[in-house]
DNA sequence: TAAGATTGAAGCATCAATCTTG
DNA sequence: CAAGATTGATGCTTCAATCTTA
């Protein structure tokens, strides 16, 4: 018969690994927006365009990539435009679809908060090695891909 | 001149933790609601209750524990005592603290879902090596402690 | 009829102010 | 005056219903 503590690893780690998101992303959120006034949502959602083909991305794909409902991507949107950062572009061959675009000052943002967040990451993953963060990488990929199944 | 993929794989690897969270965390609280009625939120809670000492957590505690500030525990733990899972008990000692406890129906709610979350954790870490998962928990572990300084 | 996006209602969290007790 | 907890106002998200276009 296990004891306690060696069958409920995987329950501590699971809870080590939300406490660690919890902690991170709070710290790194808090310091975009002191340094360049935007939340960490606004960052990744300024990435992630940036990064797309044409640098354009239509709602239900940026939900996939932030995990929002399109619905909370709306007025996410809304939010940014209202900011000046982001435009809608409407799709020429399909009228359903809307796509997000940078203005230039969401790509002159995204360029202070791209420094601000690096040197913020290279603070908190400070004294970790180049082995443990490929590690910490590797591990991370295979667990959001991990089964869905069932 | 680094290129910017190198540059920016610990903005990648940070990518993939918020990821594997949001994954992990939405479908473990799905899965929590189905089979016991209880989301995830409500587990952590249930379970830290029964894990301190004398089966009691005082507001502040509890919500440094859960990751969460002390206005919105005072909010969830209402809505845990309308569904009869835990219960307010003053301190004896300060009359400004009061406990959070379990009653019998949270602790036979905490026991069934201890059992659908140990099955959901190792499907979701299934094919990861013991190596692996104890790298995942001391990495995590560190994260979660790392340097919140300057 | 389905896919993409938006909207109203509702849930859950934060923040700041407040109340109580030490 | 400080610490612990609660409350009102507010913000962001989800869910389900709706509108438009394919």
């Amino acid at each position: 018969m296990p004891r306690a503590s060696s069958r409920d690893a995987l329950i501590t780690t699971f809870g080590r690994l939300v406490e660690a998101h919890d902690v991170l992303a709070r710290r790194l959120s808090a310091s975009l927006e002191l340094g360049c006034g935007i939340p960490l949502t606004w960052f990744e959602v300024l990435l992630r365009i940036s990064r797309a083909d044409q640098q354009l991305v239509s709602m239900t794909v940026l939900a996939e990539q932030v995990s929002l409902t399109t619905g909370g991507v709306t007025r996410l949107l809304d939010r940014m435009i209202a900011a000046g950062l982001v435009t809608r572009v409407p799709c020429p061959s399909d009228r359903r679809i809307s796509y997000a675009a940078l203005t230039e000052a969401g790509a002159a943002r995204l360029t202070e908060a791209l420094a601000i967040h690096r040197k913020d990451l290279s603070r908190s993953f400070d004294g970790f090695s180049a082995i443990e963060l490929a590690q910490l990488d590797g591990l991370m990929d295979r667990l959001r891909h991990a089964t869905p199944e069932q």
